[in-house]
DNA sequence: CACAAAATGCCACAGTGTGGCGTTTGCTCC
DNA sequence: GGAGCAAACGCCACACTGTGGCATTTTGTG
């Protein structure tokens, strides 16, 4: 009935291999064209006011082609946030999971900012900038989020759910706001510590005084 | 450029006044035939798969008139969700602001739901499994989520900004996870318990071992 | 009863997403 | 290098959601 699409959809290019077969790098490359042209598309008149057409009209593919390479016309839009979440899940399973799993979740993401290329952070500003203008797109991307998340909690099956499930809402939380601080400037190099502040200011949150 | 449409949208039928002019009475019964009819049509044959045309049809009202009622296909079906977080804003206003802000979330949602009718305890269970089945129901509820939490954050603005967002993620977020454990039964009077039981696990889940 | 305002219905249109089907293009085996 | 095959593509038609214009009906008011 559902969806749930989140696991391979994205071709990581993160991990650069560039496929034999002539077939499979064209197809690469109109699909790169594709996200490349919507970012800067979406940006420039706005992701909702931009129709899909104007997109297909300036990368000459066809309506059909496109459908076949991405699920929704938002989908196109949030690769860079799929390719996170693509990249945790993996360095997720790699990790040592012992500790306080607060910790864990954290040095997850560390390490997948590490994992992250140039090109990567150059275009996942960009994408937050088009989620924070679209409404649309933000809906889009808290129903991935909560994918992810319920990824994740699949991975960790332990008794205590209730307790799991709160965690990781409240990581995911705490990395919505690290994003929010970091949206402004955008500088590669201080999102790990805004991460990190908001993780080490979860536990003084539970006691905030009125 | 956004919509952010959580304020009077939904004609509060929790507080029953009975508009005065027959016009306004008139357009109120189409308006809870439309919802009422929505629920059942679409707990039957799925949200997706249901075209809004059957709706209509079922209620004998053309197209334009229902988009003057709602913006979506989704709002009618969330209406049972927009009525709680209407309540909750309302009574939040209302109430006493000292201590714990986490104790303080967590009275207001307790009296909200004191506050909502029988009426509604039929149709938000409904509305819950309906969200539970369809993604694009579940996106639309978290975004609207997302502004309610906006809406609160703004009436609390204070200097400890991160602190204050963070708690209210947290607060959502156990909300979102007593439902998922009220979702099986739902015995009205086990709700308040299960809230108060996710709030008072929110501490020790900071501390979760892996 | 007459007039103004509001709500409705009908129609046409833009935009997204899907399926069928014929055609092109790249792969593979000889 | 050529024949055959499978994958990708383009074109077309269609279903569905959402919007705007305009005439018509209904309701409130003097």
């Amino acid at each position: 009935m559902r969806d749930l699409g989140v696991l391979g959809t994205v071709i990581a290019m993160t991990t650069v291999e560039q496929p034999a077969t002539l077939r499979e790098r064209k197809k690469l490359r109109t699909r790169q064209a594709l996200i490349e042209t919507a970012i800067t598309l979406f940006g420039e008149r706005g992701f909702d006011n931009t129709p899909l057409d104007a997109l297909l009209e300036q990368v000459e593919v066809s309506r059909r082609t496109f459908f076949r390479n991405f699920h929704s016309k938002e989908d196109v839009a949030l690769t860079a946030v799929k390719q996170l979440w693509d990249i945790y899940l993996e360095v997720f399973d790699g990790i040592e999971k012992s500790g306080p799993l607060a910790d864990v979740f954290l040095a997850a993401m560390l390490t997948t900012l590490e994992r992250m290329d140039e090109d990567w952070y150059r275009r996942f500003p960009l994408t937050l900038q088009l989620i924070a203008d679209s409404a649309a797109l933000d809906g889009y991307t808290l129903r991935h989020c909560a994918e992810v998340q319920a990824e994740i909690a699949c991975r960790l099956d332990e008794q205590n759910r209730l307790e799991l499930r709160l965690l990781i809402e409240f990581f995911v939380a705490a990395w919505r706001c690290a994003l929010d601080e970091w949206l402004p400037d955008c500088t590669p190099g201080e999102l790990p510590a805004l991460l990190r502040r908001a993780c080490s200011t979860m536990n003084s949150a539970l006691s905030l005084e009125a």
